[in-house]
DNA sequence: TAGATTGTTAATCGATTAACAATC
DNA sequence: TAGATTGTTAATCGATTAACAATC
């Protein structure tokens, strides 16, 4: 673990615990909201209610952000927004490829979500014939023997795996080698990948399953507590 | 919090902590995988180089259930397969319902990895004329209207929210008065639901999100973790 | 001012890991 | 038998919660 190392240096990024780092989106989907709906002040106990979470614990992950808030008020929406979004590097754009032309993969080069948040699709790769060519959005399918030089000559940090299980790890490698510097799961197959690439998972089908333990039990909504 | 309070009736089914709830589906996975690759044995070591957790963790949690490994050989994988199929309900079938005839609904109906799993998709729905009616597989897109009669009519437990952010809280209120007991909510906003109503979130823009701040961070995979 | 809310410290709670006797 | 692996207990580690002084 190199926890807290960096103090040698002093970077302004320093390394947030796991279980803040997921939450952090769920604070930027929140106030991202909030100032939409023109909120301008939002308390720690309004975030708790909203995410299903406790005002300490709020106030503890926010203690590791630069953000203050005032006494009596709460936090500035629009000043939270800014810093989540910085820390998130939700303020920049990230390259991202996706291999995997099936639904899923077609689903999210069209979804639009991404694009909104800045995420920039560079390509949608499969090694179908059938779909190599065909129109996605304002993309075209290319054979996933193209990846490699896409991922280099446009320099794409991300990738997105949406291919069947068997094939998953064959292009996580294949992603690595040409320089991802982050992969994101879908396929229902972990993948290993060298110290230094990061990996996330996120299976629909096991949020399913997870689901169900948690409707078998009659358990209330534990799901937020991610 | 009630847990432990099922010591009265002695219930099959104890209540696992969160942690352990979420990683039984990668083992389910990996156990599925390793079947199908002819393996029959597998030790607690292997299951955590494969899922990238400590042996320890692994026999821990496997502790919980009714299953029972040999010194020297490990688990057998049929059998650690059909416990974990069991504890998590993936032994039988599951309806569902999934609203949002989108991009991620319509894959997700097409998908074929649900059917493969146990859950039988009763139903997609959604408010836009310009979909309703519209084939999707095998399904042809319902009016929202209509979601009430086929959860009550088929017994439907399970809902999936494939829909924009504005209209998720409205659809989770709407299903959850129909008498659908998870949500599987895949929208870009929290939901509140009553007690006794379980909620996963599974959101591919924030898993995104959390892989970029690991990559700024040049942080090894900790999406394993979870 | 009185009252609400932050920011932070300390206490609690729970999860992970280490260790090792039992066992095949 | 010797050695590998489980199952479990105890130790460690870390995250959440409680509490409260500071503050606006």
């Amino acid at each position: 673990m190199v926890r807290g190392l960096n103090h040698v240096t002093e970077r302004s990024a320093r390394e947030l615990p796991g279980p803040v780092v997921r939450r952090l989106p769920k604070y930027l989907t929140l106030v991202q909201h909030l100032r939409e709906g023109g909120v301008e002040w939002v308390s720690s106990a309004d975030v708790a209610r909203a995410l299903g979470l406790t005002g300490s614990t709020v106030r503890q992950d926010l203690s590791h952000l630069k953000v203050s808030g005032l006494s009596r008020r709460g936090y500035r929406v629009a000043e939270l927004e800014r810093v989540l979004a910085r820390v998130l590097g939700a303020d920049r754009t990230w390259k991202v490829v996706i291999v995997g032309a099936g639904n899923l993969g077609q689903a999210l080069a069209k979804h639009g979500d991404l694009q909104r948040h800045g995420f920039e699709i560079c390509g949608i790769f499969d090694v179908d014939r059938r779909v190599i060519g065909r129109k996605v959005g304002a993309l075209k399918v290319m054979a996933f023997s193209e990846v490699d030089g896409v991922v280099k000559e446009r320099g794409v940090r991300l990738g997105i795996i949406a291919v069947p299980a068997w094939a998953a790890q064959e292009v996580a490698d294949r992603l690595v080698a040409a320089g991802i510097k982050g992969v994101l799961n879908l396929a229902y197959a972990n993948v290993l990948v060298r110290p230094g690439v990061a990996v996330v998972n996120a299976r629909i089908l096991e949020s399913l399953q997870e689901l169900v333990y948690m409707v078998r039990l009659g358990v209330a909504d534990r799901g937020e507590r991610r």
